[in-house]
DNA sequence: ATAGCTATTATTGTATACAATATCAATTTC
DNA sequence: GAAATTGATATTGTATACAATAATAGCTAT
């Protein structure tokens, strides 16, 4: 049930700022008002909703000083992630890996956006899981989950495929080697520029406001 | 009403395993069942308890591996939290934190644990806001909070005041000589210990055990 | 006597009804 | 004419009732 809710929120069909109405959502979903409440209370606590007491949930909206932030703190968790892949990654994974990367490589000449788009989750997600710390991929995966409305923004930017690819190039080398260092400061790299770009991509952008406050 | 809950679990009142029944919760607060399945929602969202389908809900149990995964994360997002504020710390931030400090080591001198953990939070929680990134101080806070149940162990170990408040020493030091890697090292490293010392704790006593499977 | 199956009980999940509060509009007063 | 207050309406928060499922205990059969 949240899961469907947070699709929605996901793909920009509740946009950020949008009042959702329990009443609304209930028969939205054909079901009664207990389980739509349920979901945004999980919602809430997960940051994606708002939930003003006796006022309703809103879509969480994150301004781009926000957005900065919480990139900053992505690429934090992220560089750990690489750090510890670069120490623990196992000869399988390695595999898994550069066979993913190729895979992104692919979609870049395909000039697939889409594609490459879930492909680079893909790769993300194999690094958290190859630092071996389940919580910090837990983590690290809450916190993409939740940024992922603000990641279709992406799609804007030119020669994203490109650069980004570049940029895996950087990371999977260091991880290969075992550079911890290296792998933690260009996966830190990797996720600060991205953030700066979504954070100047919302400021830019006056029709969100016209979302987050008409 | 989450929050009573969640101080019954950070107490041990209600201990790591603990079956949490809904009916007997709901009695036990004088209210319905309504808002205790909404509070317990916001804790399994939380990480406090864990909500099997159709089977109820217990309080979370965290074993030495998990918990060890758990403070090396802690310890990241602590180190930056340091980085953060050696940059970023205001004078008057810089006044309040060695305030703080001097009271940890009056705690210390007194000898009084149970205050010197007290003080011990409020001097963290400043590092945490110095860092002058609200979205992190939120993680850091989240994560403290949920690892509350395991701090109190710490209370057991031999000479904790005194090494703690050496190790907060350096750290005061690097922050306001705006050292930040060296704040962001010495962070780390005064969670790690901590995380190992809970951890070898926790492994070590088979109380928790007979709380968690009898 | 033990193992498997069935029936009963207890507990979770959902729906609905009711109470409390916030919002909005209309009316009145300054 | 504008602002404030009061009443009406809509929406949230809580309680309760009912349905569905899982656990348990008892019974039967091998």
């Amino acid at each position: 049930m949240s899961d469907q809710i947070e699709e929605r929120i996901a793909t920009g069909f509740y946009p950020p700022g949008m009042r959702l109405d329990e009443t609304e959502l209930a028969a939205s979903f054909g079901v009664s008002r207990t389980p739509i409440r349920e979901a945004l209370i999980q919602l809430a606590a997960a940051g994606l909703v708002e939930i003003r007491p006796r006022r309703g949930a809103i879509v969480t909206e994150i301004g781009p000083h926000r957005l900065c932030e919480m990139f900053e703190v992505m690429a934090e968790l992220e560089a750990m992630c690489g750090r510890l892949a670069a120490r623990r990654i196992t000869e399988s994974e390695q595999r898994v890996l550069i066979e993913a990367h190729h895979a992104c490589e692919a979609a870049r000449d395909a000039n697939t956006p889409d594609i490459y788009y879930r492909l680079n989750e893909q790769f993300h997600h194999l690094i958290y899981a190859a630092g071996h710390n389940i919580f910090l991929e837990e983590q690290a995966s809450a916190l993409h989950r939740r940024l992922r409305a603000y990641r279709r923004l992406q799609l804007r930017v030119r020669d994203r495929m490109g650069t980004s690819f570049s940029e895996h190039a950087g990371i999977v080398e260091a991880i290969l080697a075992e550079d911890s260092e290296l792998a933690s400061i260009r996966l830190r790299e990797h996720i600060v520029v991205q953030g700066q770009r979504f954070a100047d991509l919302v400021a830019s952008l006056p029709m969100l406001d016209s979302f987050n406050h008409g």
